[in-house]
DNA sequence: TGAAAAAATTGATATAGAACAATTGTTTAA
DNA sequence: TTAAACAATTGTTCTATATCAATTTTTTCA
């Protein structure tokens, strides 16, 4: 936390932008140094608690987030009640993407979360002017349906073993692209969610969790910190 | 096929992209008449027949494609041989993303297929020139990305009922985007595609299949023609 | 046109993972 | 610190869909 001011220092003016720590993974990255002052001009800091609601599928889409700290789930929900996690995002991740007025699915923060809001016409007016952010945002957009795309491949073929080492392996490549601490790694959301994100039940989630601590593919320090073993097991185990 | 010149006539110089029927729906949309001579120039036309491949997931990703006849189906292939496909892409979609130089996906022609071939690098270079584009491609992804999470839901949390009643309708819809006849429908993918598509077996579709006949929510006027019967019932089927 | 090949349908059986339920482990807060 | 609430694990049974297999229908091409 001391080394929040680094880089501010010798700035006559210090913005949200000039020292956010999630920048190099963000899609204002492309921006310059002189940008971003007028760039944290257009975007609002906000906060949210375990498990508050960012917005919900039904509301107007007008408003569009970057992630600065925390996780969010984000999820769908069917008529009857049924649930289908779409994707738990980290920090620098951009969400909102609407259509016809309405977003695709809700967003709950999980644990405390910060985010940039910022008005959908005032960013589309910004990436008028500034073309990098569009292409910067257009890359992003595309990582972002590769990694969407592979969900569906999960979701349509592999056996509920090889959907939860999957999910084990990517966290944890997850965690080191953005720097974190790759292993052991902490799992911050529960098994319900684990669940629903794999389109299995809790119970099977739970199973193969000790399967893996059963081969000692991963050792458990606690319910939500997971210890690698063994790699290459578990890389065989993802499909 | 008599008025493929339609609009050419009075033109001076005729190119591809003036002539061309899918630009409406295609990411080009956004140029201006005046360059579309130049951009005709940094793109060639391919053609390819039924079960072709156009390129391979293992291939250098370096290419671009825009779909302006026929259809694509682009799909992930595991180690053992199972098959997931990503989707059935239509005229006006573009494909081709990629991730550390691979595609994520294999891509495929159903049937007879013509496509805009774009190297990437100069569809780069062309973005920066004209901003609009990379912003009119942006739209596109996030559309895509849409479609592809929407997907997660139905190979996540629907019944095989609930994905083939969804798939017809999607269907039905998508040909109306694209200004096709929209009911009757033609399938021009096998059932064994159907199946890779939804996550299900050959089997299971064709059962699904006769319900739907048994129900009369649809009929059927060949094995790849559907006419729907009953639009109502089947939607709540769709979920 | 008609025989061979391929695709789709339908039937019988097996199974992965769901559903339901009981137990154990972990937080929370008084 | 301890009981109440909640979350995770483990056990048992059930079911939706897979698998295997036999027809039937459609397509291909000689």
């Amino acid at each position: 936390m001391a080394v929040v001011l680094k880089g501010n220092i010798n700035e006559t003016i210090a913005t949200r932008c000039t020292s956010c720590k999630v920048r190099p993974y963000s899609f204002c990255r492309c921006l310059k140094e002189e940008d971003l002052r007028h760039f944290a001009g257009i975007s609002s800091e906000k906060k949210f608690s375990n498990k508050q609601v960012i917005f919900l599928q039904s509301d107007e889409g007008k408003r569009l987030y970057n992630i600065t700290e925390g996780n969010v789930k984000i999820y769908q929900l069917l008529q009857d009640g049924r649930i289908q996690i779409i994707g738990f995002l980290y920090p620098g991740d951009f969400f909102g993407s609407y259509k016809k007025g309405r977003y695709n699915y809700s967003a709950q923060a999980i644990g405390d979360v910060a985010v940039c809001e910022f008005k959908e016409n005032v960013l589309n007016d910004h990436m008028n002017k500034n073309p990098r952010l569009s292409l910067e945002l257009l890359n992003m957009t595309t990582n972002e349906l590769i990694l969407a795309q592979d969900r569906v491949k999960v979701l349509g073929k592999l056996t509920a073993t090889e959907r939860v080492a999957n999910f084990i392996s990517n966290i944890s490549k997850q965690r080191a692209r953005i720097k974190w601490q790759d292993n052991p790694i902490s799992l911050p959301m529960s098994r319900q969610d684990i669940a629903d994100y794999l389109g299995l039940t809790i119970a099977t989630v739970s199973r193969e969790i000790t399967n893996l601590k059963i081969s000692s593919t991963i050792k458990m320090i606690s319910t939500n910190q997971i210890y690698l073993n063994d790699k290459t097991k578990l890389a065989e185990l993802c499909n």
